[in-house]
DNA sequence: ATTTTCAAT
């Protein structure tokens, strides 16, 4: 993924208008996990514009993930940074993917909270429910995303350019988002 | 004082 488009998509302060996926699958083998690094990849949201019919970033990584066919007699891990969390609708569709998908368990951190949708705290208790691991990006996730998600061409190891609040928002998302999890109200 | 949310004007 290019710099800007990472920094301006998966800042917490700002609100984009569209919604980046950036996915990583490991093999779980006994206490063992092996990348995939043919099943790593990033993607976006399909907007109205250009007379495509628009789609979340979800659904277009449902296909993806059903198009692998991941072993069913092996267990996988998959791992998504996602720069909003999912809203209700493609959170009940990612429960519905993985109760088909036993074999995979799923761990979602997302930069934001995609609030704007009523019922949208329903849905991200109905994926940990589910069994997915769900959390806000921090430093650890940002810099792990600017290194291997991140097109850095010439400069190898240029560092990940973190901006002024990062971890205070970061941490306030975490408050919240754990408030929205530990509620029981459905 | 401080919006903005997977666009559309």
């Amino acid at each position: 993924m290019d710099k800007q488009t990472f920094l301006d998509n998966f800042s917490n302060l700002d609100y984009p208008r569209k919604t980046y996926l950036c996915y990583e699958v490991e093999l779980l083998v006994g206490e063992n996990s092996i990348p995939l690094d043919e099943y790593k990849g990033f993607l976006h949201n399909k907007g109205a514009d250009m007379g495509l019919e628009r789609c979340h970033a979800e659904p277009i990584f449902l296909e993806r993930m059903a198009s692998w066919n991941l072993d069913t007699e092996l267990h996988y891990r998959i791992t998504v940074f996602i720069s909003w969390s999912p809203c209700p609708d493609c959170a009940d569709e990612l429960v519905k993917f993985l109760r088909e998908n036993r074999h995979v368990n799923l761990r979602i951190f997302a930069a934001r909270i995609y609030d704007y949708l009523q019922g949208y705290e329903a849905g991200l208790r109905a994926l940990k429910a589910a069994g997915t691991d769900v959390a806000m990006m921090t430093f650890q996730e940002f810099e792990y995303c600017w290194k291997n998600f991140v097109d850095h061409q010439q400069d190898e190891d240029e560092s990940f350019p973190l901006w002024d609040n990062l971890d205070v928002e970061s941490e306030e998302l975490t408050k919240n988002l754990e408030g929205i999890l530990q509620n029981q109200e459905d």
